[in-house]
DNA sequence: CGCTGACCCTGACGGC
DNA sequence: TGCCGTCAGGGTCAGC
């Protein structure tokens, strides 16, 4: 999945495609996902335009005159804007045509997103709690080390967990941790406020780059109009365990963590 | 409240 | 060629 770069990504490929445009139908051809989309959304949708594309945490809103529609991409999730006479293929949850033959296809082969629908002015129990935005003024290395005060798990599960910040997923906590030089199972509670001033900096220039270059892809991740991004060219560790660091040259260390791999430099990071 | 681990699902890949 | 175990970008939930 697409983590917070992904998703922006796809936010600014489709948003010129479908913003202002009249939606003529929904087709949903498999609504199993996290949760089941919500059978009555066609009748919903249809013949409302779409007046907005914006991005929450990894949620993608597209706001409509009749509520919004909150999209999810999971771990393998894709938007992606194709021609109105693209066969559809294995995993294609449900397309939004537009007037003017535009298709805004969804695709997720492991369903861990979703689909749903707010009414307007409705918030979601899944957007309450969240953390501040990353790129925003509220994220700071003051804040995290305020909020890691008396933790003992280790930071990369702390610095993932979206109500302490949001869109930070594995390949970027990793590069960010790296970048930082802090070991990533140090207790987050024992980490020093110019450590953390370091690494939110870090984290906020490892997400611009990674916008800046279209995300990282691996596997299944396109950017919403096809093109796939090029950051994967510019990572340090995620995905180099036993190559040499490119700091120091000291072979890179995998380990798991909280079930998710971590691959770190036992020289450079404290 | 903080933390851990099970679980959701399909597909790709490496070893045998 | 096929079978099997392992792993993958995320997040929820139960239990301690």
């Amino acid at each position: 999945m697409p983590e917070l770069p992904e998703v922006e990504t796809t936010r600014r490929g489709i948003e010129p495609h479908i913003v202002g445009r009249r939606i003529t139908a929904m087709r949903i051809r498999d609504a199993r996902l996290r949760w089941p989309i919500p059978p009555g959304l066609p009748e919903l949708l249809a013949a409302s335009r779409v007046e907005s594309v914006a991005r929450r945490a990894k949620y993608l809103l597209l706001a409509t005159g009749r509520g919004r529609l909150m999209i999810h991409l999971g771990m393998s999730g894709s938007l992606r804007v194709v021609s109105a006479n693209a066969v559809p293929g294995k995993h294609d949850h449900f397309d939004l045509e537009f007037e003017g033959g535009v298709v805004l296809r969804y695709n997720d082969p492991r369903r861990f997103g979703c689909c749903l629908w707010l009414e307007p002015g409705e918030s979601h129990p899944l957007l309450a709690g969240l953390g501040p935005e990353p790129l925003s003024q509220d994220f700071s290395g003051d804040y995290l080390y305020q909020l890691s005060r008396g933790r003992r798990g280790p930071i990369k599960p702390f610095i993932m967990d979206q109500k302490v910040v949001v869109g930070v997923g594995n390949i970027y906590a990793a590069e960010a941790l790296f970048a930082a030089g802090i070991r990533p199972d140090r207790a987050a509670g024992r980490v020093s406020l110019a450590r953390y001033e370091g690494l939110s900096e870090e984290i906020k220039r490892v997400l611009t780059s990674a916008i800046s270059q279209g995300g990282t892809t691996l596997r299944d991740f396109v950017g919403g109009d096809g093109k796939p991004g090029y950051f994967a060219q510019s990572l340090s560790v995620y995905g180099r365990e036993g190559q040499p660091c490119p700091n120091c040259g000291k072979t890179l260390k995998n380990s798991r963590l909280g079930q998710r791999a971590t691959v770190y430099c036992v020289t450079c990071q404290r």
